[in-house]
DNA sequence: CGGACTCAAGAAGGAACTCTCATGTTCGTG
DNA sequence: CACGAACATGAGAGTTCCTTCTTGAGTCCG
């Protein structure tokens, strides 16, 4: 799989900087947390709504789903309908520019899944050689 | 930028099942720390010794540089080469699979690059719309 | 003799993240 | 007249993460 025929090494200003100031570590800060890659992915699926999502994702609390939501629409990834029904219905889906980054999230979802046994492998050796 | 040319959706596995199983999450909870990016893109470019890190990545403290590089050697991506030199010295590079990690991480980098400022300004709307 | 250099490990405190539990709204159902 | 469904918000506790500060070993330099 390529991601670019000669994959660009990243720039200098990535790093030479704070931490606080570097782009790679900024989508990491949103969509490193427990939850939002799970959320994005299934709203990459197709839109969902609220208990959908609830049901879906394993062992999420309404709590920590609504702030993930809510932390992804400010973002602008995740745009939220509320329908003035009875029950309330609020749908989410992934805006544009939340489904422009499915691509880099697969990307990174294939590598787990093709090296997730080397991983699993280095790790058990590194753990019987050491403590 | 091409990922794939029909991007494959994250299959159903990766969701039905609890978070800890998703293969996803699991690159996301060792590289979704701090530092750890920072590391293996710098080792991406060269091997480094402990000092040129420190150096290099801004803010890090000693301990958290030392906990990082463990946790990525412990996971096969970084290999350790310790000198019995005096003073000692110690050559940290990226192993093979540590090198496979690189694409998807420029792709994320190449992502954040390129949306950073409509994130920043989908933020600043919200904000100025809520609270 | 005393300090510097290199690569750490450990303790202690605070910050950040997540969890559980409780509360609220509005309406149709039993 | 409760009660549940759907969609949340808030308090308070627990856990994990990160930071700062301290300690250490071994040798060379002045």
């Amino acid at each position: 799989m390529f991601v670019t025929n000669t994959p660009v090494p990243l720039t200098e200003r990535d790093l030479t900087q704070d931490p606080e100031d570097c782009p790679v570590r900024e989508v990491l800060d949103r969509v490193g947390d427990k939850w939002s890659v799970l959320v994005i992915v299934l709203l990459g699926q197709r839109a969902h709504r609220y208990g959908e999502l609830h049901r879906a994702i394993d062992g999420i609390s309404q709590r920590m789903l609504t702030l993930t939501l809510r932390a992804l629409a400010r973002d602008g990834l995740v745009e939220r309908t509320a329908h003035a029904t009875v029950p309330p219905r609020v749908d989410y889906e992934l805006t544009d520019l939340g489904h422009t980054l499915l691509a880099p999230l697969t990307a990174l979802d294939r590598w787990a899944q093709e090296h997730r046994e080397e991983v699993r492998a280095a790790r058990e050796r590194h753990d019987r050689a050491n403590g």
